[in-house]
DNA sequence: GCCAATTTTGCAACTTTGTTGCAAATGATA
DNA sequence: TATCATTTGCAACAAAGTTGCAAAATTGGC
């Protein structure tokens, strides 16, 4: 049951088990795509405060349960992360696809970045790429 | 001299020669590294409004002078664009550096993004490759 | 289940960022 | 220089994000 999933994760997560935390969880679990800080507040139907929110989304983010994608239009968007990341080490390896029609984001998972050769001098941590195009279910 | 290519571009993208235009050109011209709006804001001293620098990126981008670039900390960065963009036409096929000490956000010119093989029915029209890690100035 | 300690939440007040309408100022053109 | 179109600054606003603090909820031991 996806309750217990929830409350495993948090606690796995060593946060305690609360209404708004479950709340957003099950969000994301349900919402195919990534969200925005907007998205979610809407979702809730203004059972939290938008303090509340913000503060979920970037505990959720320190404790490696969502990651951020970065996007054209100035909007982070969240989305869950996988297994391998955890608190303070995200390994979301994976690029993003942003289709212009409806505006879903997914994360494409079983497709990894491709390695980059950086000029002399220059270290890579983290690589993050975006594409933007027309989804499957929006092709004409 | 600068200032004749600035006057130079302005004209060529059909654009009149404003005191504002020329200053914020220029200082895309002078910084070697990206620049967010505020960034603009406050190396023009304050002597344009604010909104005066919303409106010049804003027709800077649609004419293909500036492109922009996506960022995780939820700030659109700006930088100037190659010959080969025009009115309505980006073709920003490089990648992006983004040094986590300084903070400097480079244009990789000579770094194209590599092509990706998307699952079927996917379109790809355009792909950001951000690269965080750390420049050849902070490097240890 | 109850209690004390800790954590989380909601609220208020605030700052920052971005948008719009309109009159005044400026730039292009002849 | 005069005219017309474009651009700018201002004011007023909306949206997004931050902080301090008291009230409420959660945790863990009894
Ligand atoms: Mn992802
Ligand atoms: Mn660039
Ligand atoms: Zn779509
Ligand atoms: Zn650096």
């Amino acid at each position: 049951m996806v309750e217990e999933q929830i409350i495993q994760l948090l606690r796995k997560s060593q946060l305690s088990v609360t209404d708004s935390r479950r709340k957003i969880l099950e969000i994301f679990i349900q919402a195919g795509s990534a969200l925005a800080h907007h998205d979610v507040e809407e979702k809730t139907s203004e059972r939290y405060d938008r303090v509340t929110v913000y503060r979920t989304l970037q505990t959720f983010m320190e404790k490696g349960i969502i990651h951020t994608i970065p996007t054209t239009d100035n909007s982070i968007k969240y989305a869950l992360c996988k297994e391998d990341c955890a608190e303070g080490h995200h390994h979301d390896n994976h690029i993003h696809f942003v289709c212009e029609i409806c505006g879903a984001i997914t994360c494409m998972d079983e497709i990894h970045v491709p390695t980059i050769n950086l000029p002399e001098g220059y270290h890579a941590n983290q690589i993050n790429m975006v594409v933007n195009g027309i989804c499957k279910n929006c092709k004409a």
